[in-house]
DNA sequence: TTAAAATTCGACCCTCGGTTCGAAAACTAT
DNA sequence: ATAGTTTTCGAACCGAGGGTCGAATTTTAA
């Protein structure tokens, strides 16, 4: 019998280990995150780290999970919005930033995981994956729109899209600096790159 | 004693090596590329591969040693040009843009590995981080310049630079699609994005 | 107080993968 | 032919790191 007080503890000490994983990952990258070291950081022994998770793998893709979910739950309420495809999408943009500029390196670890994790398509790891799907295809078809609507620049959407999410990648996760892009930094370097083509 | 004619077999062994580290890193991404692996591709024994290097690391080394000196020697022709700075950043993407067209694996390969190769500051790895910063640094100052001269939007050369190169990034290596980027479509987005701010 | 359940972890196991050894094969020069 | 020299690689070595086991400790519930 699980009583409700135990439940939350135990959720505790899994976030605990899920933060210390973060650690781990921020000093040295996710493949060579140690199940030794992530059970240091988070002062568990190792061993005790699969009582809480069945693997290593598992702990990241937990990570992924609760990481994409809390994304897509904080953009939906905006995202919705068909009448002005670019505010909406320029709102949506600003939110993200905002959370990443809340935790960076939870977000680096969001958007770069992704790419190093064995793809494993079958399985379990389709949560977060669902989440991410949703958000990308929302985004773009607020581009499309946006674009029929010429607030955008008559591009490809796809392109468009890669092509913000790099800048968009390259002004918060680029070069050394520590320090966090503002949101007027960031607003400034948007609209400027999209371009003017129509205000609302 | 070496003959001239030993010593260039020996250098098309050496690159057979590389070639098939390359199809490694492709198909496993770097962490996970074996020595085995990399053996199987450039059908040697794996231990021959230590007869051409002496470590796992020193193949990759080489590889970004070999591919940013020839990206360099590929700009450096241009890049100094320093009357119209708008024009000539555009010609350097163009370089690039072409060189990546050309072989996008290995421009992966350049633009990824020194995120994920273990920051050994220290040693000889350096050689490619002598190009690599050249290029970064040119390519900056041309940013302040054509700033100041109006070419470019007003805004911090740094952050410029970071957009930039995500941009880059995002439309050549984001998404799945394997269709390369043409000329065209890059220039387009380049201009579009950096705006005309000038023209020349 | 006490038996069952939940939690912790030291010690161990085992595979994978980088690296080394040593001897064989292929090649060169005389 | 023959004595070097260069090249090749199967087999073995070894450490790192993911994962397991079982016993000890702590907590819970009656």
């Amino acid at each position: 019998m699980i009583s409700n007080r135990q439940a939350k503890e135990r959720e505790v000490r899994k976030e605990q280990i899920l933060k210390g994983a973060l650690k781990v990952f921020k000093q040295q990258g996710i493949e060579k995150s140690t199940m030794d070291e992530i059970a240091k950081q988070s002062d568990f022994g190792k061993a005790s780290l699969y009582y809480y998770f069945s693997s290593k793998e598992e702990i990241f893709i937990e990570l992924l999970d609760r990481g994409w979910k809390m994304i897509w739950e904080s953009i939906e309420p905006v995202i919705h919005d068909r009448n002005h495809p670019k505010d909406t999408f320029i709102n949506t943009l600003n939110i993200i930033g905002g959370l990443v500029r809340n935790d960076p390196v939870l977000f680096e670890f969001l958007f770069t995981a992704p790419k190093a994790l064995p793809a494993n398509l079958d399985e379990k790891n389709i949560e977060w994956k669902k989440y991410q799907t949703k958000m990308y295809s929302v985004l773009q078809s607020l581009l499309e729109e946006g674009i029929a609507k010429n607030e955008f620049p008559k591009m490809r959407p796809d392109l468009l899209m890669r092509a913000i999410g790099g800048l968009f990648h390259g002004l918060f996760f680029l070069g050394n600096e520590k320090k966090s892009m503002s949101r007027e930094t960031m607003e400034e370097f948007i609209t400027t790159f999209i371009g003017n083509y129509a205000t609302s």
